[in-house]
RNA sequence: UCCGCAGUAGCUCAAUGGUAGAGCAUUCGGCUGUUAACCGAAGGGUUGUAGGUUCGAGUCCUACCUGCGGAGCCA
């Protein structure tokens, strides 16, 4: 239900953004945006207007508008489209420090039943609300983080020297399992299939450039219903040429430190908004502590002995969920566990040449239970240790013989890692869910909207 | 795929097996400083679907559907 109005002469006039309120006190501004939340008491109303750089309330008495102003802002919903011409004055009352007090206003769409109200709702409604949901300060902060991190990991690199070299997204074969692999029908005589992981090219950029990244969707097929989880993530994959497990976790430190470092610095706001402890970002600094495999084992099996575990962890296992949380809640910052048996990990690590079961690989945990948000280490050299590998792991042999070539034409010791996006922002903002991490989550179960 | 939980007004939730309710939202009225404003009034329901038990089912039983949480797997 909405009625448009007729007249738009004043979306011609300059607009001023409300972040930029502060530059403009005493002056009269054109605003452009959306209604928050209308309160009005008689000849009184405050209409809070939302513009996408921040919240500021108007003010308008009766007897200063016109009659035709005055009515215009009666009994408007929430939503709302609207132009407000007003003066900008500083007021210790407003949450945001100014308020605006109005002299003229425009209403382009008058709406009477925006779906999401100022009070509590289910997730499952407002992911169907998703397109409108984006809307809120909740969303607004959380995005604005996502946005602030992927920023910050972008400069990182680009200023590490590392070129941006992304892979594709439609591929001819696995990178690691096939289980989980989405199927496209399209080229001739041959099924292709999303990325889950830009690895493989990775290592054929880093061969051409030195250092290189990639950054991109990624698209996993697994029946995962958890908080951790989303169908299509992205994913930034750094990848060096002659590099080893020691300077991937050094990369992988340096990167995420300073990611922290300008969230807190540029998102002040937003984490405020979300009730973030900063406390527990600020201690993402490095040096980060590093756990070797078998120390990690150690601990889970005193875990278990004292009764904090239901299980005797094994040697040889990867680790599930609630060994993750065990072991990462004795830290209070990212914990690096690394030589893991090669059995568990993807068939291009390298192994330990003191041990050969075991893998040069590292997973970061992040602490307060967000789990692993980082996967890498170093990768195999020999030809024919591959060529082992891939016929170990079931794997047409064809399909890598591109890959093989980077091994025939220079091989040299090189490693690299991959973060997801969505579970570090998760993290950073202290949130349950890493759909809200993501505009639009696409998971088991939702591809709407 | 497996285990557990839940579906009642637009939304969030109540309702010993006995007349289906509240707050918010919506509509109307009141209020010159409201902060999820407040006060008064009104409209709003095939209780997820299909069976079954019962004099009587939102409530008990069965199946299915949808969603949520977790496991496995992963970033």
């Amino acid at each position: 239900m909405a009625t448009e109005s007729k007249s738009l002469e004043t979306t011609k006039a300059a607009q001023t953004y409300i972040s930029e309120l502060s530059r403009h006190v005493g002056k009269e501004v054109v605003l452009k945006g959306w209604l928050y939340n209308l309160r009005s008491s008689g000849k009184i109303v405050f209409p809070q207007l939302r513009d996408g750089t921040g919240i500021v309330q108007g003010v308008a008495l009766k007897n200063t508008v016109t009659p035709e102003v005055w009515e215009a802002l009666q009994g408007l919903g929430q939503e709302s489209s609207l132009i407000i011409r007003g003066t900008v004055r500083a007021d210790e009352r407003a949450p945001g420090g100014f308020e605006v007090d109005v002299v003229d206003a425009q209403v382009l769409q008058q709406v009477h039943d925006y779906p999401i109200t100022p009070k509590e709702h289910g997730t499952e409604f407002l992911m169907d609300q998703r397109h409108l949901w984006l809307r809120s300060r909740r969303s607004h902060a959380v995005l604005k983080v996502r946005h602030t991190i992927v920023q910050a990991v972008r400069n990182f690199f680009d200023n590490d020297g590392f070129t941006l070299a992304d892979a594709p997204i439609l591929t001819p074969a696995a990178c690691e399992g096939t289980t989980t692999l989405f199927e496209v029908d399209y080229f001739e005589g041959e099924k292709a299939y999303l990325t889950q992981s830009g690895q493989l090219y990775n290592e054929a950029t880093a061969a051409a450039f030195g250092k290189a990244y990639c950054f991109g969707p990624t698209f996993r097929a697994e029946k995962s219903k958890t908080r951790r989880h989303l169908t299509e993530f992205w994913m930034v994959e750094p990848e060096m040429a002659y590099a080893s497990l020691e300077d991937v976790m050094s990369l992988a430190e340096r990167m995420l430190s300073n990611v922290a470092a300008r969230v807190l610095a540029d998102r002040a706001e937003e984490l405020k908004v979300l009730e973030r402890e900063t406390s527990k970002l600020e201690s993402i600094r490095i040096p980060f502590p590093r756990l070797h495999y078998d120390d990690a084992v150690k601990m889970l099996q005193e875990g278990h002995a004292a009764g904090a575990l239901e299980s005797r962890f094994e040697w040889g296992g990867d680790f599930g969920a609630p060994d993750e949380s065990y072991i990462s809640n004795r830290f209070n910052k990212p914990l690096m566990v690394h030589h893991y048996p090669a059995s568990v990990k993807a068939f291009y690590m390298a192994r330990d040449p003191e041990r050969a079961e075991l893998a040069l690989g590292v997973d970061v945990l992040a602490p307060e239970g967000y789990g692993e948000v980082i996967g890498g280490g170093e990768r195999a050299t020999s030809l024919e240790f591959l060529k082992e590998q891939l016929a170990l792991h079931k794997l047409p042999q064809e399909a890598f013989e591109w890959y093989l070539d980077l091994r025939r034409y220079g091989s040299v010791p090189h490693a690299g890692f991959g973060m997801g996006i969505e579970r570090c922002t998760a993290w950073m903002c202290g949130i349950e869910h890493i759909r809200e991490t993501i505009p639009f989550p696409r998971m088991l179960y939702r591809i709407r909207p």
